[in-house]
DNA sequence: ATAGCCCCTTACCATAGATCAATCCTTTTT
DNA sequence: AAAAAGGATTGATCTATGGTAAGGGGCTAT
């Protein structure tokens, strides 16, 4: 049940047995069902989302409805409103699962408990929140500068694991281009998909 | 001298005296004259670069030749190419003075020393990198989802001093759009600027 | 003061991607 | 097995923004 957990923590720092103990008595286990929120746009994001199992996603939903993807979730990854999460304020985010899933959970008060019990996690949350900083950057620069096609494929370069389990219209809505538009460039280059 | 930058600091957490004056001990100042890198695309960035004084900025050059900015730094801010400084890969973004500036600076070596010494630096870093990255999200749904136009009027609202300090195609180039497009929107819009 | 550079504007045309609507296919529910 | 829901495809059209090119204003440097 935590193994993956401490594995993921163990990839940038080490814990002793007795923290490794106590840091797991802060997690709460959640499952969540196919479409179930974990955090609802307007709501205070209380928790930060370790995902053990299943894949979720966080949107915003603009004016007219539509959805944009920020950030998608596996097994092994992080995920949450951190905003409203250090802040208190209402998400402007939804967190939901795209499959069955289960989460270990840390709230607020646990968590700043757990940077004053055992600091090496502010290094820890450093580094998770540094690399997922610098992806961001890129993805930043990539939707300004190539055109949705190369986005495409460097998407399936970069997260083969993801396209495979995603319905094409999620990974539209994160590339910033429509259902359609994906269709057709999926269509427009299908030799260089074999 | 080191008054803006240990003001930063105090904003999340707090030093002795003789922790301030380690942490000054790190830092190297370096002035920057106006087109001046202190980054530049393919060079690793040995820095992380506390802006004292003027007004920086780090963008990557697509294979068109076209500029995108990553970020602005006015007085008070950080800038600098995570990734490179990190992991010591060559870095992606070029970073220069858009007016003669004043910074302090950081190596790698020093900062891994910082941490140790004074590990409420992590959480320092954390905190800064957490705020950059909740605007980094920000910033790529605002781009999906909602037109140049209103773009820019966000812009101009949230970063105002900014807005009067740039030229305007800087500006486009970080809204993602032609300096020829934003100069369209103003006249369109021009009533609503008074 | 003159040349050169940088920045901004404007006009005209081109294009990527959006929108709308219809159809088809697949999976899930009953 | 039938019905319903969700997803993908396609065609026709529309729109925001890009590309190109030209001209003008104002600094800055010699």
């Amino acid at each position: 049940m935590y193994q993956l957990i401490l594995q993921n923590i163990a990839r940038h720092i080490q814990l002793s047995a007795a923290e490794e103990t106590y840091f797991i008595s802060l997690l709460k286990f959640r499952t969540l069902r196919k479409k179930q929120y974990i955090v609802q746009a307007g709501d205070t994001s209380r928790y930060e989302c370790f995902v053990n199992k299943g894949c979720l996603r966080a949107y915003s939903v603009d004016d007219k409805g539509q959805e944009h993807i920020v950030q998608f979730a596996l097994e092994d990854w992080w995920i949450g409103d951190m905003y409203s999460f250090v802040s208190g304020a209402p998400s402007i985010y939804n967190v939901d699962a795209l499959e069955d899933a289960e989460l270990l959970l840390i709230d607020r008060n646990n968590m700043e408990e757990l940077y004053l019990q055992v600091p090496k996690f502010e290094r820890f949350f450093r580094i998770i929140i540094q690399n997922a900083f610098i992806s961001m950057q890129r993805r930043i620069v990539e939707n300004m500068s190539i055109p949705a096609d190369e986005r495409y494929l460097h998407f399936r370069e970069r997260y083969p694991q993801l396209e495979q389990r995603l319905p094409q219209h999620q990974v539209a809505s994160y590339l910033g281009i429509t259902a359609e538009s994906l269709s057709r460039i999926r269509r427009k280059n299908y030799n260089s998909y074999f």
